[in-house]
DNA sequence: TTGTACGCGTTATCAA
DNA sequence: TTGATAACGCGTACAA
């Protein structure tokens, strides 16, 4: 930004000193400009469109106005929620939000808030989940504990592993309740798209579903839990090999609603019909989800709250452990869940 | 950020200048510092953790590495996909993004581009369109003059009445080729939903639409071109008020995919059958898309690339009259659309 | 109430 | 090649 005015530029227009003029402009705490001055220095800053400088005034205050954001692609919409509530939350408190994506390489998480240190962002919200994985995790601990020694405070969505505060969804609850409600709709013969098997948000949801369906009589068979990405083609493909061996299914259960988007068009791909052929449940509750037919069951997750909290979570000060701010979820039972009359 | 490390702790740890410390970090254009002095300073930033202020670099170099980017709705697809876009080009940059929202209200958006000039980001991208209204046109295109002149450079989505680069979509092109392929299947009775009556890009999409049907010999009836809002309330709406009156059409041209979703839900609410009672078509070719039945017909623009574009056009220095980069659009003929054969 | 002067963390200029 | 030192634009003790 080459030809900026400065404040200095506006005092001197003024007649009155720098320190006057950021007095004049700022409304520094207690300390108050006579009328007329602070008339002089506004109309001043008018006549020369004065700007201030925020990274000046972050210098000068030691503190800057930006919380970081950390995702891995900001055009899945579980994600896009998330940075609307970020968004939302740091509005509210005159903040900036930093958009970093990871293009789905987990392992620029660490470099993403490396970077949001040096930027000096005042909080940094990552939205993505924790993977099994003690390399990353140390290495992404490392940073994150690099940039709250520095000053920084952190919030994470997913699992408290890292050392921060984090907003937990409570994805086994969410995941028990649907295989209870599937079972009380009649469903006996589940199966999972499981998502990546270090992925632990995606186990969470996978093991209490499978646990919740064995306790209740009715044990998913080992073959029909399938591994894949956790995106829409991983769920296509996870779905695409459940439907090609056959399986004995009358209801699957994909661990995110992108992927069971991807099942479903798998699905409707291969001439399997859903709800008639097999029923289908996805977890999340993503915006796309109303547009969709049959309308998909799945798990709520009250996704700008989450962002929003996350961002107040960062944002609020707080001195010693790490915090939990536990997400409830809600089963939400759709077309493509009837219940079984066989 | 309270305790942060300093270069001066850097210098002061290595024994050496804070000129060398600098030099020795940050690879000084074709300043050289002897090897040995060099590890010697690595190494104690290594011991000391310390971390660049991106802000203070800024500061010193007199420029920022930041870009905005002002959206109305991050979770609206039409925009993460730009959003996705101006993320790639700025991290092949090197920049980061602030990502700023209006909040479906466009008056905000001249806030933000002042907001984002007191950031001093390099280069603001402004992702929504523009409307016939004088009095936010006017505020915009002095807000982005004023940002321009202190040394910033803008880029548009949109439509180039603002005096900055812009990057136009070729809605008028797409909506009339899209007629004529609909004409050509045989559709005689079209109506349209055509979005907020002020907003250009609605516009030209809807009147490049009924000036190829008229041209055809098949003139839509003004009853059939209703106004909304450019969301899926506002499809939904229109299209319960156009089936509410029991218009007699054979294809309906919402004028964004999101307006056609929400068309969509309305038929089906109403038991009005896609594409067997009425067939429907978009545009913009959202990502949601591949999860709609039926497939959308709907007329494409490369969403991600308008978002690198815009920002590679920011990006770009260039003197003299503002640039326009066309983009062109490609109808894409699906199942909401079948040929007629009555 | 106003002004002077220093500090924020870094780069860049100019001598040495 | 290295080192003082002056910027960068602003906030804020401290003194007047």
């Amino acid at each position: 930004m080459p030809t900026s005015v400065t404040l200095s530029d506006v005092a001197r227009e003024a007649g009155v000193s720098l320190a006057t003029a950021s007095r004049a402009i700022n409304g520094s705490a207690n300390r108050t400009v006579r009328a007329d001055l602070r008339e002089r220095v506004l109309a001043a800053a008018e006549r020369l469109r004065y700007t201030p400088d925020a990274n000046a005034q972050a210098m000068a205050r030691g503190r800057t106005t930006s919380v970081g954001l950390v995702v891995h692609d900001i055009t899945d919409p579980y994600f896009s929620s998330i940075a609307a509530g970020v968004t939302g939350a740091a509005d509210a408190a005159a903040l900036q939000v930093t958009l970093t994506s990871t293009q789905h390489q987990p392992e620029r998480e660490v470099e993403l808030v490396r970077l949001l240190q040096r930027q000096r962002a005042r909080a940094v919200v990552v939205a993505g989940g924790r993977h099994d994985d003690d390399a990353v995790n140390d290495a992404m601990r490392a940073a994150l504990a690099d940039y709250v020694a520095a000053g920084g405070s952190a919030a994470l969505v997913g699992q408290p592993v890292l050392g921060v505060d984090t907003v937990v969804v409570e994805n086994a609850a969410g995941a028990a309740a649907l295989a209870r409600a599937l079972h009380g709709l009649g469903y006996r013969r589940p199966a999972v798209l499981g998502g990546p098997p270090t992925h632990l948000t995606a186990r969470e949801r996978r093991d209490a579903f499978t646990d919740a369906f064995a306790a209740l009589g009715a044990p998913v068979d080992p073959a029909h839990v399938l591994p894949g990405d956790f995106t829409h083609e991983g769920g296509e493909a996870a779905m695409r090999e459940l439907l090609a061996v056959g399986a004995d299914v009358d209801v699957v259960f994909a661990v995110n609603d992108v992927m069971a988007l991807g099942a479903l068009a798998a699905a409707r791909d291969l001439g399997v019909r859903v709800p008639q052929d097999v029923a289908l449940a996805g977890f999340d509750d993503i915006l796309t989800l109303r547009d969709v037919v049959p309308p998909l069951t799945t798990v709520r997750v009250p996704l700008v709250d989450v962002g929003r909290l996350a961002t107040e979570l960062a944002l609020e000060d707080h001195e010693g452990e790490p915090r939990v701010r536990p997400v409830p979820t809600e089963v939400v039972l759709r077309a493509s869940t009837p219940a079984r009359t066989a």
